[in-house]
DNA sequence: CATGAATGAGCCTTCATTCAT
DNA sequence: GATGAATGAAGGCTCATTCAT
């Protein structure tokens, strides 16, 4: 079998300096690159050459981080939801806690523009790329954030839902589609998107 | 086992019998042998290899019909596209051209019936494969019979929107969400899926 | 997902001249161009790379008529043992069906003569690969043709044993051993080989 | 699951305590934890990261002590050869110095036991891996351990050969063909192994 | 029309080794 | 002495597409 030697094997290499970094910055350097190429040319067409090549770091470090090219769009997934839900949350919060009709409000506005701000991002992480069920997972903590609220709001007699869950549904993917009509047409502007989609299920919301 | 192929005696040519079959049928065996694949491994699981394979016939003869494996879907992606426009249509053409809430009743449960039947070669066709623009391309179709049902429906007094476009992506991706999230339960009856839809869109079209 | 274009997607290549041979040429020619390299520079050493190198075919026709670079070994295996099994059959076959001795002579002849001539491949595909138990199967054929020799012999009252399938293997690998040990030491004529067992043997086969 | 680090906090760091140990300790706890991996998993499948993840030591520490990887094999082979030969010195010792036959029923007897407790890791140094011609260099050793003995007895009158290494040869391989066949077949007890060579070589030994 | 052998660009991944700390 | 992050050369394999028959 002999061994075959690797690496350093000839000892030609020596381009980069030999820098190291937290792993914190390390990932976040690596994830950032593959978020652009995604964006820019799509997952497939995005070779791991192309990142670490972006990142500025070998290929072994790629490697070092991730198990396999599949993990940074996972990684990358998870960040998007985390943030995506912090961000509406954060909006929600800051509400009064019983006036449900603006906590819906601020909901509707806070997701529209964390959408329209990473809509790209969403699309190729979410849409592009498809493993088993787990697509599902990071969509279902949205729906659940916006099925609690609508459940809350239906507790105090702010509105009436004999499906809270489908009305989500038809709320978030209504929502999702608008934007991406928008987008598409290229109006980029939240706000009159906000406005569209307020008029509508306003009118699905009161009894 | 070594060989991949153990060639049976001195030419291995000519296995099959070289059949010369009407171009239809061939594009309609490819398509089909295609469309089963994609849906139970994925397209990009899928090899041209697995798909002639399927089809019994030879590789060159894939290449005789379509020009590259994209081909294939996108010629499915109309086909199913025409299909379902055909299918809602037909039935929304048995309602009285003046009763438009019922009109609506009849595209929404069409759209559910056809929808549930073929959300898997849908999904995969669809959503797994994304290439330029020419995505929207399908879905406008079916957005715009729709819009174009509301928008009678609105000329004849029967309900109003500020915005019908936004309107028609609403019902048409939520309706989507619901019953992808029935699926998901393992629920494929359509009817209690147009029950919770219509109850929602009543509202929506509703002054 | 975009369907990286491969292949023919430049459409630079059109060095080799696209030529087309029967299953069993091509095959041989890797296999033979495998042995070759395998021989010179040891298994991990040698690339696929190498090898269609070395054949003159692309790397692709390496692969549609082996799975993989450890198919090509297993397949070298195979033709060994075939070929040093019937070498050694056609031998024996020459003798008295009743002279066992001679039968033995004959058989330990055709044996080192079949090794001191392919020992080098011998070597390299037994030795330096080994995949679960199939390492055993082809050792095995020869054990067992010796041991229906001997055991043939035994009953027509030529010798005895205690245990005829010990005195195989302590037979084949004692032959093995001594070869390989003159060959060590460049003695690559059989005749004295030939000459140091047999005297060894021959006080173990007698009464 | 995402990342292969999730790295805890800032600087993910020093987690091992960096502890101080003689050289003999640290060489011994690596020879180790490779001899029980590449028994385990093979020598090729077995990678330095195991090895130092094994013996619980950082990787800088493995080149600390080894060149390579190929010196831990080596390092490995000659501790196994050594230990055995040792091992079958001190049994025979313990003989007459004029009892030949005593003294290679003693090498016999010695030599299977010793195989028996070790063929594993015997089989994975010496079989899975060859680098030049410094494989011969340690079955050398207790082949000429073993012709000493054979010409001693020679000298002694004890028993005749032509050719005393050859006899060696025959009778050390033909002694680990056949309690690799016991091992096959299960058969992990030496003494009806020791039996069976005993028979076969006292013939080969009398006049 | 039909066939399937032939092709090669390029991808993902591995891992021995180095070296800044 | 000890550590492990960083590195990049190299390899096996895939598969859309071509084209000689």
């Amino acid at each position: 079998m002999a061994l075959r030697t690797r690496g350093g094997g000839t000892r030609s290499y020596r381009a980069r300096k030999r820098l190291i970094l937290p792993a914190e910055v390390r990932v976040d350097d690596l994830m950032s690159a593959a978020a652009e190429l995604f964006i820019g040319r799509g997952i497939e067409a995005t070779t791991v050459n192309d990142i670490v090549e972006r990142a500025g770091v070998g290929k072994g470090t790629f490697y070092h981080y991730f198990a396999t090219k599949e993990d940074v769009i996972l990684a990358l997934r998870e960040r998007f939801s985390r943030d995506f839900t912090n961000r509406v949350a954060d909006v929600i919060a800051q509400c009064p806690p019983d006036d449900h009709p603006a906590r819906f409000d601020a909901w509707l506005r806070g997701t529209v523009e964390a959408y329209v701000a990473n809509y790209k991002l969403h699309d190729v992480v979410f849409h592009e790329f498809r493993h088993s069920n787990r697509n599902a997972k990071d969509k279902e903590i949205v729906i659940a954030q916006l099925s609690e609220l609508l459940a809350e709001g239906m507790k105090a007699g702010a509105w009436t839902f004999s499906d809270v869950r489908a009305a989500a549904i038809v709320i978030f993917d209504g929502m999702h589609g608008v934007v991406d009509d928008a987008i598409e047409a290229d109006s980029h502007d939240p706000e009159p998107i906000y406005g569209r989609l307020s008029v509508l299920f306003s009118r699905m919301l009161s009894v």
